[in-house]
RNA sequence: GGAGGGGUACCCAAGUGGCCAAAGGGGGCAGACUGUAAAUCUGUUGCGUGAACGCUUCGAAGGUUCGAAUCCUUCCCCCUCCA
């Protein structure tokens, strides 16, 4: 296979290297071979997020280069619970909840990457973990792993304060046996993760060495935070979903859109696939200027998450919204029936109805603090009653502080 | 199994009979300033139509009391040490 530059320095240079091991072999690796290459995911929920992007941009860009991804959903090990990076047990999910997260989440790394003719797979370590025998299981795999050591990993250490039970501490010999089975089965011979994996994919890595006598490799990438400390793809709301019913694609362009300053250039590396000539330009801008830089940032993650069509109109609708023209474009939307509400509508409990507010005093407080405004202007009044007869037919618009959107259809 | 410590709001954490819808911090939300950024400053942060009042809330359920997050009983959960 023929390659202009090896995935690992486009790893390097976009922000994907955290920790490799054996780097020098497995650059050769990666440039005379067609590796086979894992990383697993949690399906904690229906829908994937956008901390979860990164790994998949890694596996995007691996496949571009000639290799071929497995998507491990963890179906089995999601029944176990990474003790990594948490303070305290994981809520165990149901297998049936477990299964019905899988379905959701194969329908988005359709987009990222290509699935035909096995091109990348998509596994689900149920299917194997599921019916181990835990005698046999014992013997095989259990006998090469030291308690010992397991203790002196980063990943138990933090919760030897807190408590750690004995379902989480087997997590990790789960995990090392699902690199092993994807070893013999399909020949993967890297794994990749976060850094927080970083101990669980080294131990499945040296289960391959003593158990097959094989090589494996470990890549992991560091894990993010904004610069403003939060991590990546959270909002006061919650995460920022890739599925659209729980993320609009307006709401998920305007997070990207609202990047820090100083993150713009490392989230147009790791999020998008443009050139890093590109990145780095559109990084360099300062001032009022970076805001290109954003709005291509959201943009293209739009376009990547939702397509170009959704892209388009997240962008028409944050345009116009921001600009002050005319509102356009998709954004949350409440329909009201004019004739329920013969009196008027009060405003509070529209606030309510559309949630924007959990409660009519929260409602209350925002409108004292100037916080809401029907049609741009500004409310001042808490008993404001709207005559929905007035706007039967095109409706009107909400917002709450500056960058909240909603639409109200009075039908 | 034994001994001890603990469960307070979104999180951390004060509070040990009324002045407690509950200090303080973090976080969130809004405002000012800006560039739909950051930082900073201000306001706000259980619910019910407004300071009064009412309702729900200090692990759960009962009880004592005019009155309980605070006292008593039972139960559940977590942590530490011992076995």
């Amino acid at each position: 296979m023929t390659m202009s530059k090896n995935v690992l320095d486009v790893f390097e240079e976009r922000g994907f290297l955290q920790q490799v091991t054996f780097e020098e072999e497995l650059r050769e690796l990666l440039a005379t071979e067609k590796v086979t290459v894992y990383l697993g995911i949690d399906p904690t929920a229906d829908s994937l997020h956008v901390g979860h992007l990164m790994g998949i941009m890694a596996l995007a860009h691996l496949q571009r280069a000639g290799h071929r991804p497995l998507a491990l959903v963890g179906g089995g090990t999601a029944m176990i619970g990474d003790p990594s990076g948490r303070t305290e047990l994981r809520e165990m999910l149901s297998k049936e909840k477990i299964e019905e997260n899988v379905r959701g989440i194969k329908k988005q790394l359709d987009r990222y990457l290509d699935f035909t003719h096995d091109r990348a797979l998509l596994l689900n370590n149920a299917d194997w973990l599921l019916h181990l025998n835990y005698v046999e299981f014992l013997r095989e795999i259990g006998v090469h792993f030291s308690v010992n050591r397991m203790l002196t990993a980063e990943c138990f250490r933090a919760r030897m304060e807190r408590g750690l039970s004995f379902i989480e501490f087997n997590y990790m010999l789960l995990q090392a046996y699902d690199y092993l089975f994807l070893y013999r089965k399909y020949g993967c011979k890297l794994q990749v993760g976060g850094d927080d994996q970083w101990s669980n994919i080294l131990a499945g890595a040296d289960l391959i060495r003593r158990v097959e006598g094989g090589k494996a490799y470990v890549l992991t990438w560091p894990l993010l935070t904004t610069a403003s400390g939060k991590k990546m793809g959270k909002t006061e709301a919650g995460s920022v979903w890739l599925d659209p019913v729980r993320t609009s694609p307006f709401a998920f362009y305007q997070y990207w859109r609202n990047t820090d300053d100083a993150d713009v250039e490392k989230l147009l590396a790791l999020y998008t696939f443009l050139p890093m000539e590109e990145v780095k330009r559109l990084g360099a801008l300062k001032g009022e200027e970076i805001n290109e830089a954003k709005k291509i940032l959201a943009y293209e993650v739009t376009k990547l998450a939702h397509g170009e069509e959704a892209a388009d109109a997240a962008k028409k609708a944050a345009e116009a919204l921001f600009s002050g023209e005319a509102t356009a474009g998709k954004m949350p939307t409440t329909q009201v029936e004019a004739t329920r509400y013969p009196e008027g509508l009060p405003l509070l409990d529209l606030l309510v109805l559309t949630g924007l507010v959990p409660s009519k005093k929260e409602g209350r407080r925002l409108i004292e603090q100037k916080g809401i405004a029907l049609n741009r202007q500004v409310v001042s009044d808490q008993g404001l009653i709207i005559s929905l007869d007035d706007f039967r037919g095109d409706g009107f618009l909400l917002r709450k502080g500056k960058k909240t959107y909603h639409r109200v259809e009075v039908v």
